[in-house]
DNA sequence: AGTTGACCTCAAGTTGGCTTGAATTCCTAT
DNA sequence: ATAGGAATTCAAGCCAACTTGAGGTCAACT
């Protein structure tokens, strides 16, 4: 069991965060110590689990109703799959994005946004938004 | 040249965010008829960008300094190779939390945090992040 | 027994990215 | 010339995701 402390520093979230999260229902203490509360390590996964959904976009509602309070009775599969379907819209957006930033690096066009090859690209991407 | 209520309809932005974004200088009116701002249709693809960069998850200042003021003297180079490593890392930790994902969305395994197999694609991420 | 220092609670504050509302100004049509 | 309607300004408000601060509590050491 860690303090908020350990798990502090081994999460690399200040503590509170963690007392924010706790209170909104993403991680759960298993118990005090006096005052204190006492974390089970696992947690450190959830956190990590958390911090990868932010990344991916999605609010802390939304990865809550994803990874769930735990000992959730069953989960719902077909949310999952528009979860993973969501990523891959972004991921699809994120490369083309990262090309079209990679040509303007080396492009010479005047005006970067005038560049055709640059337009092409982004064209690409907003028909995919669709 | 495009009146707001045009430029709203073809970005689908509201009005207000338009108004917004020129206030902060994301984009620029360019004259007016009377108090009506008039915006020329290039206006649109910075439009783009700009949703696409959110996407991305950068911040509107981030976004500025990468599209930048138009007509800017000189683009920095390096800055954007680095956002576009900044980019592929994050497509990295996307496609991997995708496949976590997808992998519990069919996974029997009682507790998902604890599949092995979701266990250790995380622990890729995990990796990748440091 | 008392002082220290880590942790606690709860309310209020902060930042980013907008939206909303009230009061105003300007073109257009009658 | 006057009434309408769309766009304007500016201040205030809102939501998410936290952080900060004041004041309280508790275990632990001296």
């Amino acid at each position: 069991m860690l303090d908020i402390t350990e798990l502090s520093r081994l999460s690399g979230c200040p503590a509170s965060k963690l007392r924010y999260y706790e209170e909104i229902g993403l991680i759960r203490s298993s118990g005090r110590k006096g005052l204190k509360r006492l974390f089970e390590e696992e947690v450190t996964t959830r956190l990590a689990l958390i911090s990868l959904g932010q990344t991916a976009g999605f609010s802390l509602d939304e990865i809550r109703a994803l990874i769930g309070a735990e000992g959730r009775p069953e989960l719902d599969r077909a949310a999952l799959e528009r979860q993973a379907d969501k990523i891959d819209r972004k991921i699809g957006e994120l490369t083309a994005l990262r090309d079209g930033i990679r040509h303007i690096a080396q492009c010479s066009a005047s005006n970067h946004l005038d560049c055709p090859r640059f337009k092409r690209i982004m064209r690409a991407v907003l028909k995919r938004r669709a």
